[in-house]
DNA sequence: CCAATAGTGTCTGTGAGACAGTATAAG
DNA sequence: CTTATACTGTCTCACAGACACTATTGG
């Protein structure tokens, strides 16, 4: 039909004859992690609440691996890319609204790590304050508070513990990368700012600090360093049985 | 035929019944930046070679975008990771053989980078030293010496040079996406022994870090950070009209 | 007054940057 | 002797780490 059209290019009649299902074909997921900072109330008055690094997961109710936890994802449509994809999972899972910090992480490709059938996931990590989220309290989509050292996860969340056997699939592999490249960019990049709220103290904002790098930092040489990415609001935080301190945002 | 058998849970009836035909199915590829670093012979006999970082491109003979020039790649198979399909287009294309550093680089995922059908490709990239490779001498495999500077990217080889239009495909973008990760990785790994030979001189050294960064390093402060990975072979090498210089290998 | 966090001043050691100066081969 | 690279010594400046010290609140 196109034969006689004088516009037709030899590449033209190729793309109208090419067969793409000849191939036998994967398919192509995309797995979300969403990182955020949680507070679990201190021990006693005085002392300031403890922060935890955390991520959502979401318990399965289907088969395969019916019971265990996993990251919230979906299949990526042929009309969308991944990240398209992402944002649907983040509106619809945990409701998160507005602009969210999201990036590629890496692709998960073993032969048998879905065992219906060959799944390529796209894993993506999302930042995002915990306190802008609509969190739709449905039973089974949780925050677990991350414990990482020396190559073991724990995710607790109150009396649950999880180990990596109890999450489906490849996803504590997952999240074990997506912790190790956040510990990597959080020193030359922004990006902890996409997990705090709009106004906060230097105290809270080093805490995140520590609680993703997994070791304590120097207060002294954390002011110095933070100092030029932040710049002081004037207001002051009171009512805690010490010294207020001034609230700072993003500069 | 499994009903019977004591061994049958939900999961595996479950399983035996999943139709992923049943979905739409994407392609999935993987691209294989082969970046090395060449010589081109200097002006005068006392003056030490130039070196050029560069990637091996391949002219496409075939419909779409035949003649223009494109990354190696294959279709990754359902029963192979992405990595085991880029060590077959690295043994057949540039002939490379042993041991060869390889890494995920990142997902591309346009809806229509590929005017065929919907192909996703997870861009991998090796680095190699080329003296070890048996150069296939094949017509339309080139390595062409690469020049990046803000943002625009030229690949040179004798007296052809192309620009990103020349490029198939999103090609273009995958080459400065691999610059960008080996620029930043350069400086906290041990990845540029991969392309160099096994032994090499501090000034050849410093001329890699040279090109892969863009800018000129100070010797002496060069030197001061390159000891703790690199040991002396004791040996020397001669014949140039200046000082010899003393041959080293990665530590 | 006490406990707990906020915030500052300053000393010390390490290492980057800069630059001058010495070494040594081939033609 | 010239040219070009190899290699070293050392000064300065910036900054990380460390620590002591002061400030300020609620109970």
């Amino acid at each position: 039909m196109a034969r006689n059209n004088r516009q037709t290019s030899p590449e033209t009649e190729f793309l109208a004859t090419y067969d793409a299902s000849a191939f036998e074909h994967p398919s192509v997921r995309t797995d979300v992690l969403i990182f955020s900072v949680s507070n679990s109330s201190a021990e006693n008055w005085r002392r300031s609440d403890k922060k935890w690094f955390s991520v959502l997961l979401l318990r399965r109710d289907q088969y395969p691996e019916i019971g265990k936890w996993n990251l919230p994802g979906t299949f990526v449509n042929n009309n969308e890319t991944a990240v398209d994809a992402a944002y649907k999972v983040l509106r619809s899972e945990p409701g998160a609204h507005g602009d969210v910090y999201l990036e590629q992480l890496y692709t998960f490709d073993a032969i048998n790590r879905d065992p219906r059938t060959r799944v390529f996931s796209i894993a993506q990590m999302a930042l995002v304050d915990k306190n802008k989220i609509q969190y739709s309290g449905q039973r089974d989509v949780k925050w677990f508070n991350i414990e990482y050292d020396n190559d073991t996860l724990l995710l607790h969340n109150d009396n649950l513990t999880l180990t990596e056997k109890d999450l489906a699939f490849d996803h504590a592999v997952i999240i074990k990368t997506g912790i190790e490249r956040l510990r990597n960019k959080i020193g030359y990049t922004d990006i902890v700012f996409d997990m705090m709220p709009p106004e906060f103290t230097l105290g809270e904002l080093q805490q995140v600090y520590e609680i993703i790098l997994g070791h304590k930092l120097i207060p002294a040489v954390f002011r110095r360093n933070i100092a030029k990415k932040v710049v002081s609001t004037g207001k002051m935080r009171t009512g805690s049985g010490h010294r207020p301190s001034v609230l700072f945002k993003k500069k």
